[in-house]
RNA sequence: GGGUUUGUAGCUCAGCCGGUUAGAGCACUGUGUUGAUAACGCAGGGGUCGUAGGUUCGAGUCCUACCAGACCCA
């Protein structure tokens, strides 16, 4: 009769299972943890530990959240979870940017667009608040940890208030300045158009092309060598002959090469690369070349209005091109954004000459009155008159529309505010150069986006807040009717207007009666109906949320956005908070790449490519997702598709197995009862605690801190593999099965293990937060318990280094083993062996290798896995694996000699038998 | 067209200031084990470092051009 030895070897169970199943079981874990509060606990425990604070930066609250979104928030989370367990207070305040045209065209949509502007504000408000308790429930699905139930909207009564004073700060500090900037512009509705108010349909127009009589004639013949340039025209293309009398430039391109032409149409100045092309349109058969020279040459060449008794200079502008018309571009700074760019940039006057009705102001001179349409074939007649018209055609395109009314809409200068970048404010510092500190005083991640930011900043026209919308916040100045300035108390009443709208929202302004603040005085003023650009909104969330909440502060320590944010959110909040408080909101600046497919690709619709996180969360589960977003190197894009979360969940399996065997084997572990002190540890136990500390420090004190995510997850994994799977914890089976379940050589071992396991969990927490909440229940046998509530893990044992023998010994040691394994593995090849426990070694070594085996004595078997080793000391080192000759124990599965030898007992080694009845082996080293 | 940026094995990533046969994990192949078993171990195959030039005694690593992506402008 035999007996069953499987029962006397120490197999444990656990209840943690090796399938996760997260996409069924994370929602539950979900709803305990907001029971539980532990958000809110959290913030109790916290309470008086150094701040951390990770500023949220609001997505627009349209729409379901997409993979971009989830990326975002995940890292947020990593963070402030990783920071949380080094021992700050890392509060999380999520939040919502909630005004502006995307939300007011979804109201439109659907509820007509004749409502009144205080009902459609209502509409907006309702409408933001659904989209914003749809995205909530995603991104708690995600496991993103924070104040869900006092998150910050832009449209919160208090923070729009917040809002509106942050604008009256920037303006007592002498940065607000009223200006004109050309906007799409709908004579029917008399009122400025947004990009997507406007369709663009076909239409005839006149195309023509317009000389002006060079004045400067000296400078015209030094730059292109040319002697008789007499009568020399710098010759236009337009297809807008009603915006000539806002001429105040020609354009031309510093880089292209200009002829000077002689035909039949007179002496002509044109771009090399259109000479051609032009003649034929002109149907001009033979010219000469007088001369040639680049555009730069030609810089503040002085001109002559076609019909104006002006002169107007040739300037350099990058948006000349080659692709139409003669390569010198006519430039109306009231009737064109690009020509107002440029404009800004020369200092050249916007002056527009077209009233709101769409017809010339009565002091524009020959067109005075006349609608832009009806001007069109009188400017040409002028031309004719004047010998400045070149040439005469039409031309079928595509033109901008009103969406409403259908008709040709056009470019036209508006008054609106602006943020002046080179604006002196009131304190003597311009704007541009304080933000340029600001760069220089703030650290990114990565590093380029340094450079990003900066030439941005340095070539950013002046910032225009205004807008001619109905949902915004609302810039609460009121304007003199006759003058058009500011009231001289305004940054007064703006603050009264401030407290009114705290208690009801904007409304209170747009319902204002200004009467109530002016008295009399209020016959003379009219209310500004402007309200402010939404980036305005996002970038005053520094002012409007981190000072206002007593537990965040400010500046922030972080923000964290994708790349496109340079130019929104980053730029935004850099500039009020320069034009409040004279530097950037944050300390650090973290950029993530977008999304892409597998192919690099950007996603979209209409590829099919697109993945959602909702999908993934139902399918996978929301830790899959996370451990993708840890694992990828977000500074550049983020590659997803079906092999690369295939593999995402290999290492996620791996991960939780490692969990499993770790837990099932510490399942009669109590640590106060059974851990044993650090100095009585076997050998390899004190070891294998070196590695985890080693890896713990460097995770927690080089690469979480610099958010270096995908290298520590890299590392966690090739410790599980190589470190514990690999060596360790292969080496120790044999231990932690045969020896007894309470002796020292299994609770040293144990207790390696509890130390590896809490360090790991914590270690893993930030980033899969629902497996280590899992696990960690289960290893302190608590629900209530969370990786959360903890610092990072305290070893027992010295700092790094101070066994650094130790560590040399072992590392030696494992080389060494490796060499067996491959002689081992010849074996097998050749079918002498199965497992390497049938094998026996006789092995030579020399000098510190030979040290370093001998000095394990009988332990160095275990170490090998292998059931007999033999070692000499020799000069070389050799290897010799030969089958073993033995029986196979039923209990250690070891081939000794002894067994089937003990009385009582059956096909089992003395080892085992001492294990079982006596006093059991003792175990030093392995 | 401009600014910033990416391109190393099937996948995710290392590769510092240029220097021996380009590394890791996963995947793959073979195999062992059946006391982590829809798991674990062992061994192995796999890369002209986006392409083409150049600098250098020597380049994945520096320079130029090009190709293919990404973000933001125009």
């Amino acid at each position: 009769m035999s007996i069953d030895y499987r029962k006397t070897v120490n197999l444990l169970d656990t209840p943690f299972p090796m399938r996760g199943d997260l996409a069924k079981r994370e929602p539950a874990w979900l709803k305990r943890w907001t029971e539980q509060q532990r958000y809110q606990k959290l913030r109790k425990m916290a309470t008086g530990r150094p701040k951390f604070i990770l500023h949220d930066g609001p997505p627009y609250a349209n729409g379901d959240i997409h993979i971009g979104h989830a990326v975002n928030k995940i890292l947020k989370d990593i963070i402030v979870r990783s920071k949380t367990l080094s021992g700050f207070d890392a509060p999380y305040v999520p939040g919502w940017d909630c005004h502006g045209l995307p939300i007011e065209l979804m109201v439109e949509k659907l509820h007509g667009k004749d409502i009144p502007a205080a009902k459609f504000r209502e509409l907006c408000r309702e409408y933001a608040h659904e989209q914003i308790a749809r995205q909530k429930k995603d991104f708690i699905r995600l496991g993103v940890l924070g104040d869900w139930d006092n998150p910050y909207l832009t449209m919160d009564f208090k923070t729009e208030a917040d809002i509106v004073r942050t604008l009256g700060k920037i303006f007592e500090n002498g940065y607000l300045m009223k200006g004109e900037k050309p906007v799409h512009w709908c004579i029917e509705c008399g009122s400025a158009l947004a990009e997507a108010e406007v369709e663009y349909e076909d239409k005839t127009s006149p195309a023509i092309d317009v000389g002006f009589r060079v004045v400067d004639t000296d400078k015209l013949a030094a730059a292109f060598a040319a002697a008789n340039v007499d009568g020399a025209m710098a010759v236009i293309w337009t297809t807008t002959p009603w915006t000539l009398p806002a001429n105040q430039a020609v354009s031309v391109s510093a880089k292209l090469v200009y002829q000077l032409v002689e035909c039949a149409k007179g002496k002509l100045v044109l771009a090399k690369d259109l000479v051609e092309a032009t003649m034929k349109r002109y149907g001009v058969e033979g010219y000469t070349v007088l001369g040639e020279t680049t555009g730069d040459k030609l810089e503040l060449l002085r001109l002559a209005h076609p019909f104006y008794a002006r002169e107007v200079p040739v300037i350099c502008g990058d948006h000349v091109t080659t692709d139409a018309g003669t390569g010198l571009v006519h430039t109306a700074p009231a009737h064109g954004l690009e020509d107002f760019q440029v404009g800004q940039a020369y200092g050249i006057p916007v002056d527009n000459p077209v009233a709101d009705n769409g017809r010339y102001k009565s002091t524009t001179e020959l067109f005075a009155g006349l609608s832009v349409w009806e001007a069109n074939p009188k400017v040409i007649e002028v031309l004719q008159e004047r010998a400045a018209l070149v040439h005469q055609d039409k031309l079928f395109h595509s033109y901008p529309h009103c969406w409403r009314h259908k008709t040709p809409i056009i470019f036209r200068a508006t008054p609106q505010w602006f943020i002046g970048m080179d604006k002196t404010g009131h304190d003597g510092q311009v704007l541009r150069q304080r933000a340029k500190q600001a760069v220089d005083s703030t650290e990114f991640f990565p590093a380029w986006g340094r450079a990003r930011l900066e030439a941005m900043i340095g070539n950013r026209p002046d910032w225009c807040v205004s807008r001619q919308r109905n949902w915004g916040v609302p810039m609460t100045f009121f304007i003199h009717k006759e003058s058009g300035e500011l009231h001289p108390r305004s940054a007064e009443l703006l603050e009264q207007v401030a407290l009114r709208i705290e208690k009801q929202g904007i409304e209170a302004w747009f319902s204002l009666d200004a009467a109530e603040l002016l008295g009399d005085d209020a016959a003379n003023y009219r209310k500004l109906t402007d309200t402010l650009d939404v980036w305005f909104d996002s970038g005053s969330t520094h002012f409007a949320v981190l000072k206002q909440r007593a537990e965040l502060a400010w500046p922030a320590d972080l923000y964290l956005e994708g790349s496109d944010q340079h130019r929104g959110w980053f730029q935004s909040s850099l500039l009020t908070g320069c034009a409040t408080i004279g530097r950037a909101p944050y300390q650090q600046l973290l950029t993530h790449g977008f999304v892409v497919d597998g192919k690099g690709l950007k996603m979209s619709k209409s590829k099919g490519n697109v993945v959602a996180p909702q999908k993934v969360n139902d399918s996978l589960g929301a830790d899959i997702l996370r451990l993708w977003v840890a694992s990828t190197d977000y500074s550049g894009e983020l590659a997803i598709s079906d092999e690369i979360l295939k593999r995402v969940t290999e290492s996620y399996r791996r991960l939780r197995n490692t969990l499993r065997f770790l837990l099932a084997n510490l399942s009669d572990f109590n640590p106060m009862e059974h851990a044993v002190p650090y100095e009585r540890l076997s050998e390899i136990d004190r070891y294998a605690l070196m590695m985890a500390k080693e890896m713990q420090e460097k995770i927690t004190g080089e690469l979480y801190p610099r958010y270096a995510f995908h290298h520590s997850v890299q590392d966690i994994v090739n410790y599980c593999s190589e470190d514990l799977g690999a060596f360790y914890l292969d080496i120790l089976k044999d231990r932690l099965y045969t020896t007894a379940a309470d002796s020292a050589a299994r609770r040293s071992a144990q207790t390696a293990l509890y130390h590896i396991t809490r360090s790991l969990l914590l270690l893993l927490s930030p980033i899969l937060c629902f497996t280590a909440d899992e696990a960690w229940e289960v290893l302190l046998g608590s629900d209530e318990e969370t990786p959360l509530f903890h610092v990072w893990h305290e070893f027992p044992n010295p700092t790094v280094g101070a066994e650094e023998a130790l560590v040399a010994k072992w590392q030696a040691i494992r080389a060494f083993r490796a060499q067996v394994n491959k002689e081992i593995e010849a074996l097998r090849s050749a079918d002498q062996l199965g497992s390497s426990l049938q094998a026996e070694l006789a092995v030579t070594a020399g000098g510190e290798l030979y040290q370093h085996l001998a000095s394990l004595g009988d332990e160095l078997k275990f170490v090998l896995m292998v059931s007999q080793v033999s070692l000499t000391e020799a000069a070389e080192t050799s290897i010799s694996v030969t089958p073993s000759s033995h029986e196979k124990c039923d209990r250690c599965w070891h081939y000794r000699a002894d067994v089937g030898t003990h009385a009582g007992h059956g096909h089992v080694c003395g080892r085992c038998v001492d294990n079982i009845d006596g006093a059991g082996e003792a175990r030093l080293h392995a």
